[in-house]
DNA sequence: AAGAATGGTTGCATGATTAAACCAATAATG
DNA sequence: CATTATTGGTTTAATCATGCAACCATTCTT
C-alpha cells in the first residue's frame, strides 16, 4: 500500500479524527468497547479480526489515549482494555454512524440493535442545533477556515 | 489483505454503517461533497489521493447512493458528483467527527476550521437527548439486540 | 490548429491484512 | 499437584489493496 498518508497536520478537525480512528477496524473496536468489551479475547471472536491486527490496532488506541489498559477488577494479573474519558467522547460519532445505518442500511422489515436510554427505554435522538436551539442541516451551516498563523 | 470483511450482514447499524463509508478514503471524499466540492479534479487535488483509488471511490460511493453522478450546471457534457439525500445525512457523522476532532486533536493554541450556523456565524451543537430532552451521554444508555427472526 | 485540462486506465512495486501455526504465562480441572 | 485449557499474544507466508507514474481519449481554451 506504500505507506498511507497522515493526516496529522490537516487543518481540518474531521481529517485528524479520521487519521486515528478512520481505519477499517478502528470504530469497530470502539464499537465494541461501548458495547462493554473489554479484554483482548473477546474482541477478537466479536469481531474475527486477526489477532496480529488487534494486537496493533489496540496498541494504536492506546497510544491515541482513546483506550487505556487496566488490570482487571478480578485482582488477577490479566489486564483489560477500557475507554478513556477521551474515548468515550467517540459516543457521538457512534451514534451519528449508527443513525445512518438504520435510515439507510436496513430493509423496512429488518430488525436491528437499537440504542435505548436506559431510564425510559426509549430510542435517543441526536439534534445539530444552533446557538438559539433550532436544529439545523448541512445547508444552512458554513465551513469557516482560520488561517495557520506561523 | 485476504478479502475484506464485509459487515452488510451485521445485526448493528454502525457497522453497516462503516461497510459503507469505513474505508480510509470515502469520509474524506464526503467531508470535501459537504465543502463543496464536485468535481474529480478536485477530489483529487484536495486530497492528493491516487487518482485510480478516487476512480474506484467514487464509483463506490455512487454505487451506494451516498454521491450522484450529475451533468454540470454548465452545460457541458462533463458531470460532476454531488451528494444525495442519503449522502446529505451523514452531515451528523461528519459533525461528530468534527467536534471531537476539535476537542481532543488540536494543542490550545492552534487554529482549526470551524462549523457554523450560516445565519448567526455562532458554531453548532451536538447533542444526543433522551426522549423528554434531556441530554445524556454513553453510560445512560443501552443498546438493545433484537433478535433476527427468520 | 495546438496545447492544456479533465477524467480517467493500466502496470508495477510495496505496504497492509489475513490465516495459520506456534508459544509463554496464567487459570482451571481432576 | 500434574495436566489441560485459556489468554494474549508473535511469527511467517501468501494475498490483497494502495500509491505512484506513465499513458490516453475527449473536451475546452487560445
Amino acid at each position: 500500500m506504500v505507506a498511507r498518508k497522515s493526516l496529522k497536520g490537516d487543518y481540518c478537525p474531521s481529517a485528524r479524527s479520521l487519521d486515528v480512528i478512520g481505519d477499517w477496524w478502528s470504530l469497530l473496536i470502539v464499537r465494541d468497547a461501548f458495547d462493554g468489551l473489554t479484554r483482548f479475547s473477546e474482541f477478537q471472536k466479536s469481531l474475527g479480526i486477526a489477532k496480529n491486527i488487534l494486537t496493533e490496532r489496540l496498541r494504536t488506541l492506546v497510544a491515541s489515549g482513546i483506550l487505556e489498559l487496566a488490570p482487571t477488577s478480578e485482582g488477577g494479573t490479566r489486564m483489560e482494555y477500557r475507554l478513556t474519558p477521551m474515548g468515550k467522547d467517540l459516543f457521538p460519532v457512534m451514534v451519528a454512524l449508527r443513525q445512518f445505518g438504520e435510515r439507510h442500511l436496513f430493509a423496512p422489515a429488518e430488525e436491528h440493535s437499537l440504542l435505548v436510554d436506559r431510564a425510559s427505554g426509549q430510542p435517543v435522538q441526536l439534534d445539530i442545533r444552533a446557538q438559539d436551539g433550532r436544529s439545523i442541516g448541512p445547508d444552512e451551516t458554513v465551513i469557516v477556515k482560520v488561517a495557520e498563523e506561523k
